[in-house]
DNA sequence: GTAGCCTTGATC
DNA sequence: GATCAAGGCTAC
């Protein structure tokens, strides 16, 4: 294989956004925050943070807080072992071979999206690199002009999030192969059906569950087409932080569920204040179940998929945010890690959202018989569609509905997470997801 | 104290 | 001998 150096040099620091010059105490750093560990290291220095440990670090800001500088070098993986106690100059550590393995992937990496993108990757799709563009990460994560299309194989993205402004957009990005993309949804869509269109093992009822999903790809369309369409409206003096672009998503994505359930077989059946009720009760858990369930079919590891397509390295993230954050992201990780291992389908992943979303548990129900029947019938189709499809008997449903538990408490940390954001002023104005919120929190 | 450039030396 | 990741030097 042909080694090109570029590729793992085209990656900003995972630090501060820099240049990278080079692997560094574990991992691929720019030469200042190379310095900047080796003398923190080498001289025990003891930093202190003047405002709440969760400074900013960038590049024109690295400088300020060297405490969240030095945290900050520790969180992405930068070793301390790797500072020489004898300070003995030259040569190699123990690291060569990791940082080998390092090259080796991200140059396979570099290959596996050149292929997917039908070598149009003349520029490297980092978003990590908008990532870095202020205290948020802002940019980079709205769609650009260039909606995914059957004739555009490549998404593109744009700095600037106003068309006419007179700022070049610096850099395209690029994002998954929509045709990879599609292939790998159609595939899943496809999984077991006949060719009459019922589907050979499924119990009925999972079908009906499966037949009322909304197609992924006209999701995908939709979301787009909002955040492009009302980008202009949002923050007009500003760009809008990532955070902000993520709240309008995570909106978008909101009312889909709720127009979801209410299509949905038996909810219809439902009074309105029953069904506020039940959506009020559970909206993050099916927010969260639909992020999570996009990693797990359509995902690839060590990325975060979007509802709009988009991809974003985990590693970027999780060096972007703050401790809370991060540790809710490892978790929801290990989570997508789980039910990978175990291979849950859309099947099960439907089954799973009428469970999530007949919760007999919701307080003052009007028809509280009918949501306790309709929960034991979906426990009853999920578990026939477990023993059919696996030979592990009573085995991989006890481990979904273990992974349904961890999911609710994932998303009620996520709950206040966003709360804490909310009183920071950060989650933007008519946000339906403060609306929920609020909503659970006076029904509670 | 920072950060860019230089020197060193084990490994390939 | 080339490479490259350590530590060192020094202008700012």
């Amino acid at each position: 294989m042909e080694y090109r150096p570029d590729v793992c040099m085209e990656e900003g620091c995972p630090v501060c956004g820099d240049k990278v010059s080079g692997y560094h105490y574990g991992l691929l750093t720019c030469e200042s925050c190379k310095g900047f560990f080796k003398r923190t290291v080498q001289n025990n220095k003891k930093y202190i943070c003047a405002e709440y440990q969760e400074c900013w670090i960038d590049k024109s800001q690295r400088k300020r807080c060297p405490f969240c500088r030095f945290q900050k070098c520790l969180h992405v993986g930068m070793r301390l072992e790797a500072v020489r106690a004898d300070r003995m100059r030259g040569g190699r550590n123990k690291f060569g071979p990791m940082y080998k393995r390092d090259r080796a992937l991200k140059q396979q990496r570099h290959l596996a999206l050149t292929e997917a993108t039908g070598g149009l990757s003349c520029s490297p799709p980092l978003v990590s690199s908008a990532l870095h563009r202020d205290l948020a990460f802002t940019g980079g994560l709205l769609p650009g002009i260039t909606l995914p299309t059957a004739q555009s194989d490549c998404i593109s993205y744009q700095y600037s999030l106003h068309p006419n402004s007179s700022t070049p957009a610096p850099t395209h990005y690029q994002c998954t192969s929509f045709s990879d993309w599609a292939i790998k949804l159609e595939r899943s869509n496809n999984c077991g059906a006949s060719s009459e269109g019922s589907v050979v093992g499924v119990p009925p009822l999972v079908q009906e569950f499966l037949r009322c999903d909304p197609d992924e790809l006209q999701l995908q369309r939709k979301v787009s087409a909002h955040l492009m369409e009302h980008q202009t409206g949002w923050e007009d003096h500003d760009n809008p932080s990532t955070f902000s672009l993520m709240c309008h998503m995570a909106d978008q994505t909101l009312i889909s569920i709720v127009e979801w359930a209410r299509s949905s077989i038996f909810f219809k059946q439902l009074k309105v204040g029953d069904q506020m009720k039940l959506l009020q009760s559970c909206w993050s858990d099916l927010l969260l179940l639909d992020l999570i369930s996009r990693q797990v079919l359509y995902g690839r590891e060590g990325r975060l998929l979007l509802v709009t397509g988009q991809e974003i390295e985990l590693a970027d993230i999780a060096s972007h945010v703050g401790p809370t954050l991060a540790s809710l992201i490892q978790r929801g990780q290990e989570l997508v890690g789980k039910l990978d291992i175990i291979k849950v389908d859309r099947q099960e992943f439907a089954c799973i959202k009428f469970l999530i979303l007949f919760n007999p548990d919701v307080k003052e129900l009007d028809g509280h018989q009918l949501i306790e029947s309709v929960q034991e019938q979906v426990e009853g189709a999920l578990l026939e569609y477990t023993l059919v499809t696996s030979s592990h008997l009573l085995g991989r449903f006890a481990g979904l509905l273990l992974c349904v538990s961890e999911l609710r408490v994932l998303s009620s940390l996520a709950e206040e997470y966003l709360c804490y954001k909310h009183l920071s002023a950060e989650v933007p104005c008519n946000s339906l997801l403060i609306e929920m919120l609020y909503a659970k929190c006076n029904w509670d």
